[in-house]
Parts: C-alpha cells; structure tokens; sequence
DNA sequence: TTGTAGGCGTTATCAC
DNA sequence: GTGATAACGCCTACAA
C-alpha cells in the first residue's frame, strides 16, 4: 500500500532497508558495491513496496538523452508496423521510446513539440505532412528523421522506399507476361505518390507502350470509384496497378460485381503487401515494402545521429521486392 | 543553434536575456509578476533559443502527477479512435497523455511497466490480456482503467460497450423483418465476446427462436472462412450477424463468390459500425459502439481518480446503437 | 561495504 | 519587480 497515492521512492526503499539511498541505487542497477546479503535484502524490500524507478528522474540526470521520439498517425496499419520495428531496434540498444500521436485533437506540430519538451535526441516523423521549413527549424536543434516520404529540408533526413523501382518490377512483371495496356491508380498527394507515378511512367515508356494514369486515392473507397470508371470505358485494360493494396481491393469489388474476373480477364496488382494483398479471397501480387528495414534503417540512423558518431546523410532508399500471387496472368487472347 | 547538441534551458535564456531562472520561469509559465518590457523580451529570447520547456523536470518538481498513461495496440483502428478521445478529453483539462504501444516486441507488462516508471497518475489499458491477479496488484499502486474488456479484478475500473444490449437490439431488429433462422458467429476470446454471445442467446430465446452459434475470429480472413462452412450447409440461414465489421465483410465476400447475394438471400449485420461498415459497396447495418464516449469516460474516470475527488467505481457500461443499412431486409419467402 | 555531497531543470517561497 | 534558495528523485564521485 502506498502513502496517500504517492508513489513509492528510492528513499521509501533505503529507509526501509536501513541503507542509504545510494545503495539502493546500487542494488536496483545492479552494479557491483553490495553485498550478496544486503542485495537480496533491498531487492526484496522494493518488491514489496512495489517500487518502480523514475524515468524522468533518470533521464534528468543522465548527461546524454537516450530517448527517441516517434511522432506517428494511430490509424495508420502501416504506422504500427513501423513503430513495432521501432522498439524492436531501440530497445535493445538501450534507448527509450516516446511515442506521440498524431491525431486530429493533436496534429503534428504538437506532437513534435511534445517530444521536444520530453528532451528527445532524435525524433522520427512517421508523417511528415508539415512545411519543409517548418521541420528544418526543429532538425537544427533535434536530429529528425522522416519516414516514407521524400522531404527535401535542410538537416532532414529520410528513409523510405525504393517506389520508383517497385513500379518499375510491377510493369516488368505484367509486360512479361504479356500485358500491353496497364492502367495504373495513381494519388499524387499520398506518400510516394510521385515516385510511384514516375517510376509507372519510365517503366512503360520503356516497354514502348503508352501511359494510362487514373487519379484516385489511397483508400479501398476510392479504389471502388476507379473500378467503377474503368467499367465505363468502351473497352478494360488488360491490367490494373492500385496505389496501395487498399486501393486495388476497392477496384476488385468493382469488377467482381460487374462480373469480372480476377485474373482471367483483368490481373490486379497492389502495392504495400499487407495483409490485405495476403488474404486468401484477394492474393494479390504486390509491391512489398520492407516495413521492418525501414523501421530498423530509421531507428539506427536516429540513435547514429544522437550519439553524433555519424554525419547527417540525406536519403535512405530501400529496395522493394514483388510478392508474386495469383492475381496477375498472361492476357486473355 | 544549440551549443554541442545539449537542448537550451532555462538558465541559457535567463543569462541572454540578463535576468534571473525565476523571473523566465514566470514568464513562460504567464502568472503575474513580471513588467510587460520584460515579458516581451524574455519571450523573444526564448524563441530566438528555441526554448521549450522540459517536462521531465516540470513533472519531478510537482507535487501531483498530471499524466495519464495509455496502453494501445497500434495495429487496431478502434484503438487509435480511443487514443484521438483521449486526448480530445485529457489535454485540455491540463493532462498530459503519455503513450506506450503494446507490440510483440513490447508486450503489455512492459507497456504498463514503462508508464509506471513515467509515474503516470493513472493508467488506461485499452488491450488488458493479463491475468486480472497481476492487473490488480498495478491497480493497488496506480488507479487502472480498462476498456472493452470487463475485467473483474480488485480495485479495476471498466468502461465497456454494452455489447449484451447490442446483440440483443441485432436481433430485434432481424426478427422484427421477420427473420427466423438467425446465426451469430462468435469470438469468445475477444473483447465482449462473451457479452455478445450472452446477449445472442438471451435475445434468441426471448423471440423464441432456436441458437445458431458459428465459432470464429475477430478477422475478415475468419469470417471467409465462417462464410466457406456456412455454404456448406445443407441450408443457409436467411440472417448472419457478424462478430464485428471485418468478420462480417469476410462472410460477405465467401456469399458473393458463391452467387449468394446480401441482403435478397441472406441479410447480414456487422457489430462495431467501424468505416468498413459504411463503406459503398459493404453498407452493413451494424450494431454502434459509440467510441468517443468510450474515451471520454475512460478519461474522466482517469482524472476523477488520480484526483482522488471521486472513489472507485467498478464498470461503466456504454449504450449502443443500431445503425441500419441496405444490408438487412425482410426474408424471401 | 557503505554513506555523503552535488547537480540535472524546474518552480514555490521568501527576501530585497 | 526582481533575485537567491530549497526541493523534487536519481546517479556519480568521493570519502569513510
């Protein structure tokens, strides 16, 4: 039972002991200075009195931060991938994790700010929808690390994917098969939307066939509206490339209802490789993003650049692979 | 620009601006005791600085905790509906919202243990999975509040839809078109699972109508699944209620690809009203959980309780609602 | 093996 | 209107 709700203290434990404070803090980090006797004792006595260290005491104390901040949307699946990689890279390592949500009670600016006020060495922005400039005025106090999209700012570094080489194995992948008219989804105002875009059109530039670009969006809503349009036309592509797995399930309720098969008479390809692209009624074939390298690949700089062993770089490019299923074929003749 | 990446404090603007901590900390803080040709200028010195305030020492200065503690998994929307209440309701209150995600790589014990070491006034899980033993012994140390989860355990509060009612307002509404042969697929791991099947049983009898209980999953690939042995039967049942939106959608796709269309057939009914609900192509009549009044209890509750101005209550149940949609109507004959 | 002193950044109290 | 001083909980030296 703790007195009058507040909570229990190094010097709760020492008085209760009999020792000093400072043995105790011997005892709980375990660092040799204490006998064998006396360090069971402590321990036990701060179990019972449930004592739990202070970590704004510590971090207070503690010369160099060892936090990392992790500014992220809580809606996002993608989000939540990331933030798991996030742990999984920091924690080990010896960095704590602050995490702030971006919300629509509490958008980014405050959350950044949050972080700042929690004295993290490093902030990882997992959706950096601020001005450019906005966040070079925080990167020249804290390191800032962008996630999955291309922010050019001064002292801003950023990790994402390789989205003009994913689209490029995409039309690759439908040309070899034999495809020839390939409409692509495209949401120029998503993360990665103009890669995404650019690699699409280099790639069939290059097979010599004409680009076909519907502007849509980044939900499985909106991938139904372009289902939707595409059925009007006089005639369908061959193949549809979504903006995201989302998005290509939208088309696919589309075409389903019209009748339309997937894949004999349309192959569907997503991108993002989620659990979406993976489940049994859709298995699409789909650019995958390595969530947990980019994860690691952002952790490791932040901690790299909290500790200064390491200058700032500016971009960190991570490759995609296609997860081939079978919602891509050869054309119908 | 910092010196040598350590942050600026409060000290570094009161020598800039050639006046004492005490006299900045009573600027920034805004109480009176200042002359207003001061308070412009240490303002302004401030933000050339780019001071901010350190939380960690503001909070081991008080006296009272002002945080609360939230255990979320990142991966679930209806978490992240939770956590934009929350802070809807805590920061302008003057609470801080301390976040830790609950992920494989940090499980729950950790996520609580985390917000303990931040000395949080009060904590609230939105993922309680642990044994209510070990719930309660944090909750003689720290008020707990847990959502969607009606965790009996000493000295744990609750906040929960009333997914009894729920069920109960599901099956009214089908047996009120004249519905029959009602199946519910049920979870009875998850969250409410055993309200919701308590409420299906209770309700099926009252109507005088026989059980139909399908095990299943909280996940759209489940409710495929759910849909695949459904088709297997000899005869369908003419109204499905899924165990929430996504397993609901499940069970739609496996009709679709079956030729079965919703709701001429067969009517069906999602629970939670999430966006899949409301989607274009789904329009589920889903049984509501009214999530920002979910949040802004667990909140309240939070504070009441860190404030000691209220003792400890044990549940709090929220009503739902049922909102229809073009995907229930009356039987075929 | 154990105890003492000092300071991290902030704020409340009290003199000036 | 302003400036010293103490204290919050912890950790690192150093002294006993």
């Amino acid at each position: 039972m703790t007195k009058d709700g507040l909570s229990v203290t190094m010097a709760d434990v020492a008085k209760a002991a009999g020792v000093s404070r400072a043995l105790v803090s011997i005892v709980v980090r375990g660092v040799p200075g204490a006998s064998e006797e006396t360090r069971e004792r402590v321990r036990r006595i701060a179990a019972e009195l449930g004592y739990v260290p202070d970590q704004r005491a510590q971090a207070l104390r503690a010369q160099a931060p060892r936090a990392i901040g992790v500014a992220f949307q809580a809606v996002q699946p993608f989000h939540a991938a990331l933030v798991d990689g996030i742990y999984q890279t920091c924690e080990p390592l010896g960095y704590q994790v602050v995490l702030s949500a971006i919300t629509s009670a509490h958008g980014e600016a405050a959350a950044i700010s949050s972080l700042q006020s929690n004295r993290c060495g490093a902030i990882i922005d997992l959706s950096a929808r601020l001005a450019p400039k906005t966040l070079a005025q925080v990167a020249s106090r804290i390191p800032v690390i962008v996630v999955a999209r291309a922010v050019r700012a001064e002292g801003v570094e950023y990790v994402c994917s390789d989205d003009e080489r994913g689209l490029k194995q995409a039309v690759e992948h439908l040309s070899g098969l034999g495809h020839r008219a390939i409409c692509f989804c495209s949401s120029a105002d998503s993360g990665g939307g103009p890669e995404r875009l650019r690699g699409y059109r280099t790639a069939m530039k290059a097979a010599g066939m004409a680009a076909d670009v519907v502007e849509t969006g980044s939900t499985e809503e909106s991938g139904y509206e372009t289902g939707l349009s595409l059925l009007a036309r006089e005639s369908l592509p061959t193949a549809v490339i979504g903006f995201n797995d989302n998005c290509a399930a939208g088309v696919q309720t589309a075409l389903k209802e019209a009748g339309i098969k997937v894949p004999d008479e349309v192959s569907l390809l997503g991108i993002d490789d989620t659990g979406i692209a993976a489940a049994p009624y859709h298995q699409f074939t789909s650019v995958r993003q390595d969530v947990a390298w980019l994860g690691k690949t952002a952790s490791l700089r932040a901690i790299a650049r909290l500790e200064g062993t390491d200058g700032h770089r500016r971009a960190h490019i991570i490759p995609t692979t296609l997860t081939i299923r079978s919602s891509t074929a050869p054309p119908r003749r």
